[in-house]
DNA sequence: TCAGCTCATTAAACTAGGTTAATTATTCTC
DNA sequence: GAGAATAATTAACCTAGTTTAATGAGCTGA
């Protein structure tokens, strides 16, 4: 899915690794996030605004998904209050992710961010190009090195 | 409320301002956000996760809030799922809300993030003391004068 | 009216992170 | 194994934002 489309689909990934990606108009990418195996996920605020993407997706590994249309889970939530439960529960936990987030960029600099992201999304680092995890933590692939030096050193 | 308390309630805001902020280890303080009156808040993500709260809340003019516990909200999204349903819309319009400050944050520098502030907030840097838009821009007072002295020079 | 606040501005020195570019691993291909 | 990509590291310089401190501009209250 590229920035700009109108996806309506629900995506559940049974193997393999996707990333989530903003680009600025000059260019430069920014990755949201990422989703690795038994991992919902959509473009769910843009279904939900009736808006046209704000982020594209690639496929950083061989994957496997599950797709279905979101328009059928809006169904679903019309049909029995279990569903309702379900979607709440999804968008709360949706929500708690994005706020820790706005709070890690608000408290720390890129050196926490990082020790952060180790410990938040364990394997992760070893499964994906250092300049990904550079563009998620909101710095540049040099930056990240110099970090990684530093700890090193320090904690060696 | 402060940072560490234990609070179920959920609050409507009939007149006034609260800030909502976090404090790091050396006593800096960033405002997560501003609630103003006809708005719903909580510390909702501390709820459902039973966590004590992340972050203080501050009223920054005379308030009158309504108040109720979130226990009796919980239980009526058990009673009927009209009251699930508007939980789901909720929690959905806080992640949205919270999605698109993750993308200012990797996006935007602080000068962009301030005229963000100023559209997406029109009337309420009239409100709050300068200090205080900075520290919700993630900046400090220094920075966010220059900034503004800056746009005057450009746009006069 | 003046002293005592708090807040905003400005300046100067500093730092984290960006930019550019060169260098070194790695991996892939033939 | 040689060449050719692609990634990661390093270095040198640059910039946005921080820190500290001084100054000015409103308020407020006795």
């Amino acid at each position: 899915m590229r920035a700009g489309d109108r996806s309506t689909e629900l995506a559940f990934v049974n193997a393999g690794l996707l990333r989530f990606f903003y680009q600025t108009t000059d260019g430069k990418e920014f990755n949201k996030s990422f989703v690795a195996e038994n991992q919902f996920t959509a473009a769910y605020s843009a279904f939900l605004t009736d808006m046209p993407a704000r982020f594209s997706i690639q496929a950083l590994e061989e994957c496997h998904l599950l797709i279905c249309d979101l328009h059928m889970v809006v169904n679903l939530f019309d049909r029995h209050g279990c569903w309702e439960r379900l979607g709440r529960i999804l968008a709360e936990q949706l929500f708690i992710k994005k706020e820790a987030r706005e709070a890690e960029f608000l408290l720390d600099d890129a050196e926490t961010r990082y020790r952060n992201f180790q410990k938040q999304y364990p394997g992760l680092e070893g499964r994906v190009a250092q300049y990904h995890v550079a563009s998620y933590l909101g710095i540049t692939p040099v930056a990240l090195s110099r970090i990684r030096k530093k700890l090193k050193t320090d904690f060696p």
